[in-house]
DNA sequence: GTCTATAGTGCGATAGAC
DNA sequence: GTCTATCGCACTATAGAC
């Protein structure tokens, strides 16, 4: 199955290049770096990615999606770290299951992350989509929790402190140069958590 | 100065019907339960309430915004609850007693609020801009603990969590019939949270 | 209040692989 | 001929400029 998805992709690089979306996503980037988000159209996307605007939205609902196209594997990662968990471990053991889960995900691309999140800082309405992205994955995160028999006020709460300290950490690791910083900065953001509420 | 003012008022009364904003908010609300948001343009909401599209534009930056006015005032509460707080007052102790400075706003308010938390349920663009509204609340509650001496960490964390228990708490409120629930409601999002982090 | 530029959509056409 | 990725074009809605 995975041989002819790669068979496929080298047979059709004559023809098309391959990876329209890799490459949307990282024209996407660079211009919204570089001149902004507003002042960069879907036509100038396209064009820089060599495909037409009607491409574009074909991969991505919106001019903001483009950005959030790692939320899924997140999310997935996350669940499957709680699902994963030890039945004994309590709602908050297993949502940070999920949370040590994902940091894989984070290690190679600091650099990344950190332009990324310069660009949606910049702009209110990547904020807007960033927020409901993690509201997503509280959501999902609360199913999980369910799914294990966890009650519907703790599950819900349990997933919010999860994205609170998930959230603020993130804020720090990309206001930082260590890759490897991730794990400990959403343990120091959890302690902090635990002090403040505790 | 505050008497021009009173005069001025009287004399539009005449000419025009009072409270324009006022009767924006009910004209949308009333439309966007009615017929859906996206199915609702600005110019009907500004012809039920007897005013022209740029006259909706002067009150509301966009057509979400019309459904988001009581937030600079839930803000407002807020901080000044905090401010209000006693100087020996743990942050998240502080950040609590904001929340108890808001309750009284919403008081006889479960009506609409149910109404147009319906209305948002049903439409992600206006779930963004709730998300913002709450991260920009968020941000204040977090400058006005920095303002107390509360360092960085923790004013991240302990705003972030007083977020969630209102953010939870109000989903419950606007779930059931009875507006004296809210502070009680609130209590047991913040008992939760306690017993899941703790 | 009119005009322009852009976001985003619907639908059919095309280019190439099988 | 069938399937898929992409393109082309015409269209609506709307935000912002003048």
């Amino acid at each position: 199955m995975t041989l002819d998805v790669i068979k496929y992709a080298v047979r059709t690089m004559a023809r098309w290049e391959s990876d329209a979306e890799g490459r949307l996503i990282k024209a996407a980037i660079s211009l919204y770096d570089k001149q902004g988000f507003q002042e960069t159209t879907v036509a100038q996307i396209a064009d820089a990615a060599g495909l037409t605007k009607r491409t574009f939205f074909r991969y991505f609902a919106d001019k903001r999606e483009v950005l959030f196209s790692g939320s899924h594997e997140l999310q997935d990662r996350w669940i499957a770290g709680i699902s994963a968990a030890a039945a004994a471990a309590s709602p908050m053991e297993a949502v940070l299951a999920g949370l040590d889960a994902v940091a894989d995900l984070f290690a190679d691309r600091l650099p990344f992350a950190a332009v990324r999140s310069r660009i949606v800082a910049a702009n209110p309405e990547l904020q807007e989509r960033e927020l409901i992205k993690l509201q997503n994955l509280a959501a999902a995160i609360e199913a999980a929790l369910h799914q294990r028999g966890v009650p519907d006020n703790a599950a819900a709460l349990a997933a919010q402190a999860g994205i609170a300290v998930f959230h603020v950490g993130f804020g720090r690791w990309v206001s930082q140069r260590d890759p490897a910083a991730f794990r400990p900065l959403m343990a120091d953001s959890l302690a902090e958590l635990k002090s403040v509420v505790g």
